[in-house]
RNA sequence: GCUGCCGUGGCUCAGGGGUAGAGCACUCCCUUGGUAAGGGAGAGGUCGAGAGUUCGAAUCUCUCCGGCAGCACCA
């Protein structure tokens, strides 16, 4: 007889014989527990109570909170809810898949007409219905011939794929039931859908999704939803959204005159004095860590005969995705072809080529400034995140494959400190190791893979691993920041590549007077300006460190009589390196205090009869409500002295 | 590029088959007022573009352009 031994979440263990029901089980339970009692680890694997135990069993019920179910349960089941009641009101759409995500789930369906908002206030209403009916949850096991026997019998096309694609080792296929309606699921599951929290969810929107991801397959119409504990989580994380909406940067940009866009230039920014006062700080910065760390910088053209980009593999790969000029015959003794360069990788090699290079000048460290234009496709442009005329602070390191190790330590470490530098003190990092197809022997990429990993590792542990996700050139690692609302965009990058140097016909001299390929490490710490000031406006909410701001001090006047002084202090300012501003107008300083920290100016000097007399400020920060009078010579110095990038202020 | 939604003055938005409205911002006038909106007056749009339906369209239809969200893409 098989034994099943349960170990409950206080530490006690019970006893069954194999026989054991779910029901028995429960039983065991004390009441107040067995409500929480969802899911469980059989023999190592995390299952559902609801499934047969008829085996030996070493089983540890968990997953309880002591506030409800587990949020990822109530997640799973609300998608199968939502499922249900779709095909309950309209029984022609055929169900796909539907996972659990970032605060919600989604679910695919195929369906002729789109769901409309009108559709959702529906769906939302049929679930609260399921919900409260308080459906038992069952688990059934089915034979692999009869679900595809079942899927096929009701037309569920996308079923019968999915229930093909399980891998036949054995491993039972599962049916979750729920009132008269099932879904093909591995669990684990709720008891009953009355755990659901009925006020604590909410449809969110509509959109387009390819079948299995790929753009080449039929699109499916795929329905978000978020779900919370209870009714005052789900509020929070609403006004949370709201509020995240106030940090956009497309909005701040045009609240703070630091850039627009508009149709004639697609996907590229005008940037405004503010915007470029912004960017140039930011430039200069990046400029003078790049020469810290032995960067020479470059300046390489815009427009390059396509020769180039076919040599260098490019055209054939991206030119969809490039800018093309042709020059026509009438204005050129012959027509050439060019293309705006997306990238300057190639445009570093033929600097590096210029000449003879030992290994005594290896790692040799090219940086440039480089203007690139991509033509990306319209449905991904967005703001300042993903535009089509950028500039990206990059660099090529060409070295032998000893150097790629040290070389990704001290970029890594460059990287750490500048985006501490920047308020950043916490990114994701993902390194994709070797595709199926690629370029380079096995004991390079095994060489370059445990480089990037190594350096990696002594910066942190805590880093995504996608294996096969590398590019064909090469291993890489990815530096990630989230916007307002949490979504991940990429900046810098680590990129060992093989490739390109071969391509080029790249070379150095080594000590034994033998010519050899260098490996070209591409990379990036900010990625580009555009996108990296993106993340950097929503990351502040506006309100940049002083040395960045735009426009730091504004001088403001109380009374027209302190007009004269308000000058003198802004043009002692000025002299200390300060972007400071006199404000004279004929307006109350309520008005002028919320129309300069309205546009995030950090600091005010409000001067009235006092101050003239004293020969003192009075000077009050963004985001504070006190503040401070002081001498104007002390105004000036802390001012100065804060307006300091960190890196000056380091030495 | 695909799916859906949206497109009214600089911004936020109302209206809606008979030739446009509010608040903020802007200009001028009054106010010289101590730390997140003092008061008054004025100027500003032909309603994304084109075509169609209609006696008449910003309002209905179609096409295109653009924006937003998601998908796909991202050297």
């Amino acid at each position: 007889m098989s034994r099943i031994s349960l170990t409950f979440p206080d530490g006690g263990k019970r006893e069954f014989d194999g026989e054991a029901t779910p029901a028995d089980v429960a039983a065991s339970i004390s009441p107040s527990l067995a409500k929480k009692a969802i899911s469980a680890t059989v023999n190592g694997a995390h299952h559902d109570l609801r499934w047969p135990i008829g085996c030996d069993a070493e089983i540890s019920i968990h997953t309880m909170k002591d506030d409800g179910p587990a949020l990822e349960l109530i997640r799973h089941d609300l998608a199968h809810i939502m499922a249900r009641a779709v095909q309950e009101i309209w029984p022609d759409t055929k169900v796909t898949i539907g996972p659990v995500i970032k605060d919600g789930w989604y679910y695919d369906f195929d369906r002729a007409d789109p769901f409309t908002p009108e559709d959702l206030g529906r769906v939302e209403a049929r679930m609260k219905e399921i919900i409260n009916a308080r459906d038992e949850i069952r688990t059934e096991v089915w034979s692999r011939a009869d679900a595809i026997a079942h899927y096929e019998g009701t037309g569920e096309n996308y079923k019968v794929e999915l229930v093909h694609a399980i891998p036949d080792d054995g491993q039972p296929i599962r049916m979750y039931w729920h009132g008269h309606w099932q879904d093909l699921c591995r669990g684990p599951h709720l008891l009953h859908t009355g755990q659901v929290p009925a006020d604590a969810f909410k449809l969110t929107r509509v959109s387009g999704a390819y079948w299995r991801g790929d753009s080449a397959n039929a699109q499916l119409q795929r329905i978000y939803g978020i779900a919370f504990r209870n009714r005052d989580d789900l509020k929070r994380h609403l006004t949370m959204l709201e509020e995240a909406e106030k940090r956009d940067h497309r909005r701040l940009g045009r609240e703070m005159e630091l850039f627009h866009m508009q149709e004639e230039a697609r996907g590229q920014v005008f940037w405004h004095p503010n915007g470029w006062t912004l960017y140039t700080t930011l430039q200069d910065y990046i400029r003078r860590r790049q020469r810290e760390h032995g960067y020479r910088e470059v300046n390489t053209p815009q427009v390059v005969d396509r020769k180039l980009w076919e040599e260098s593999g490019h055209w054939s790969k991206y030119r969809e995705h490039m800018f093309v000029v042709e020059v026509d015959e009438e204005h050129a003794r012959e027509k050439a072809v060019n293309a705006l360069k997306p990238m300057n990788c190639p445009c570093h090699v033929q600097v590096y080529n210029q000449g003879i290079k030992s290994y005594r000048d290896l790692p040799l460290r090219m940086a440039e400034f480089g203007a690139c234009n991509r033509y990306e496709p319209s449905g991904s442009l967005h703001g300042l995140m993903r535009v089509r005329g950028f500039r990206q602070d990059d660099a090529h390191i060409f070295c032998t494959e000893d150097q790629i190790e040290d070389e990704c330590a001290r970029f890594i470490g460059m990287l750490s400190s500048i985006y501490a530098d920047l308020g950043f003190d916490k990114f994701d990092i993902k390194f994709s190791t070797r595709p199926e197809v690629r370029a380079g022997a096995d004991e390079v990429w095994d060489k370059a893979e445990r480089a990037l990993e190594g350096a990696v590792r002594k910066i942190t542990t805590d880093y995504e691993v996608d294996p096969g996700e590398g590019a064909f050139y090469g291993p890489k690692l990815d530096f990630k920041l989230t916007d307002a609302i949490g979504r991940e965009w990429q900046l810098g990058t680590f990129q060992a590549d093989f490739v390109l140097p071969e391509r080029l016909e790249a070379h150095y001299i080594a000590e034994d007077g033998e010519k050899r390929r260098p490996v070209m490490l591409h990379r990036t710490v900010i990625g580009s300006f555009e996108r990296f000031l993106g993340i950097l406006i929503e990351s502040c909410a506006g309100r940049f460190p002083l040395w960045l701001a735009p426009r730091q001090v504004v001088v403001a006047s109380i009374v027209s009589d302190a007009d004269e002084y308000v000058r003198e202090v802004t043009a002692a300012l000025v002299r200390a390196g300060l972007r400071a501003e006199a404000d004279t107008r004929n307006e109350k300083i309520n008005y002028k205090i919320r129309e300069h920290f309205g546009s995030k100016v950090p600091a005010i000097l409000a001067i009235g009869r006092r101050e003239v007399e004293e020969r003192t400020v009075t000077a009050r920060r963004i985001g504070e409500k006190q503040t401070n009078t002081t001498s104007l010579d002390e105004a000036v110095s802390s001012l100065a002295a804060e307006a300091v990038p960190p890196d000056l202020r380091r030495d």
